[in-house]
DNA sequence: GGTAAATGAGACAATAGTGTCTCATATTTG
DNA sequence: CAAATATGAGACACTATTGTCTCATTTACC
């Protein structure tokens, strides 16, 4: 699929669009093209040229931030290592793309490859969860999807407070992995 | 203000408006005025009369979310009691309303009532937060809002864990407890 | 039971957003 | 430089939703 017969795009035409898209969409879930288009720099005509419908974009929006997760989670996935290490290395990869895939949960796409790529970081994060486990850093007796949540919801506000600038990226990590697993006592 | 001359409302038409719309809006945020109608049992005329516009009306649920909200938690602020009690207090009485004021992350009136329930809720839990320092369940160098934020987070992971059925509203409690103080290990 | 008022149903105009199209302009490519 | 083509701007029809209005029906209250 390499040559459209028509309508090729400028790289830097969909970078932008790209960029602008994730950015809107994740301030206003329900945004319209036209407000993509112009925070893109292009005309809203262009948008509809490369992505036929509004869904086809936030679909592709969506695509490409899991996609994007699933690359910086498996750019760690070095295999081995102890659990907690590999938390703290998801955690570390993760945490800097929280402001981007944000709107996933709400604006909700029902894009199998989505679906998918979700459903990958799930197993992904069972996995681990359950290695934490055998190496007594989660005790037995909480529920994995818990622990995952749990996971989950820390991305969020370890970014949160990166953005919000009252911790550094490190700084954020390391107090992630200890919530998780001392808790702020 | 108990005479409005025209177009007062019946308690039962209003109490079922009002549900449908924290329902539906909980369930889509971009739900229109017809699809809330429906769920209401009432003609979509019924609530633009009681309701002018949209707005007016996410505004109303807004404002009613978050007064239910301060009304559970000042149910529980029983002054002496021990912080880390208070907290579970607190958790026990929010939790059960998880779903009922998720949407306001997301569909976020400017309301002031909204902002000034808001800002007394966050106020609340710094207070708490402040004890539960003072009596050592919270290390001190722990910065305030990211226990603030991990406090929010807690209440809508156990909601969630009720809504999909493996856990009961006093596990839930007992593990969002556990969780914050001791962590997961 | 009778009256006043709230409601339901539906018509209506106005608005906003989508998706298509055309043509002039700008940009790339050879 | 010249040809090809991606883009910008805007017109256009179409759709969905909003907000207003009217009138018949139901409900509540005296």
């Amino acid at each position: 699929m390499n040559a459209p017969r028509k309508h090729a795009i400028r790289p830097a035409t969909l970078e932008a669009i790209v960029e602008a898209a994730v950015r809107v969409l994740n301030a206003n879930a329900g945004a319209t093209m036209s407000e993509i288009a112009v925070q893109a720099g292009v005309g809203r005509a262009t948008l509809h040229r490369h992505f036929r419908t509004r869904d086809d974009l936030v679909s592709a929006i969506g695509i490409r931030c899991v996609e994007e997760m699933n690359a910086a989670v498996q750019a760690q996935a070095t295999a081995g290592q102890p659990a907690v290490d590999r938390l703290r290395s998801m955690f570390r990869a993760v945490i800097p793309l929280g402001d981007r895939y944000s709107f996933l949960g709400t604006d909700y796409t029902d894009d199998p490859k989505v679906r998918e790529g979700y459903a990958t970081q799930l197993h992904w994060a069972e996995a681990l969860v359950e290695d934490l486990k055998d190496q007594g850093d989660v005790a037995r007796d909480v529920p994995s999807p818990w622990v995952v949540a749990q996971i989950d919801q820390l991305v969020w506000t370890a970014w949160n407070a990166i953005a919000e600038g009252y911790l550094s990226v490190e700084a954020a990590t390391d107090l992630a992995v200890r919530t998780l697993t001392e808790g702020l006592r």
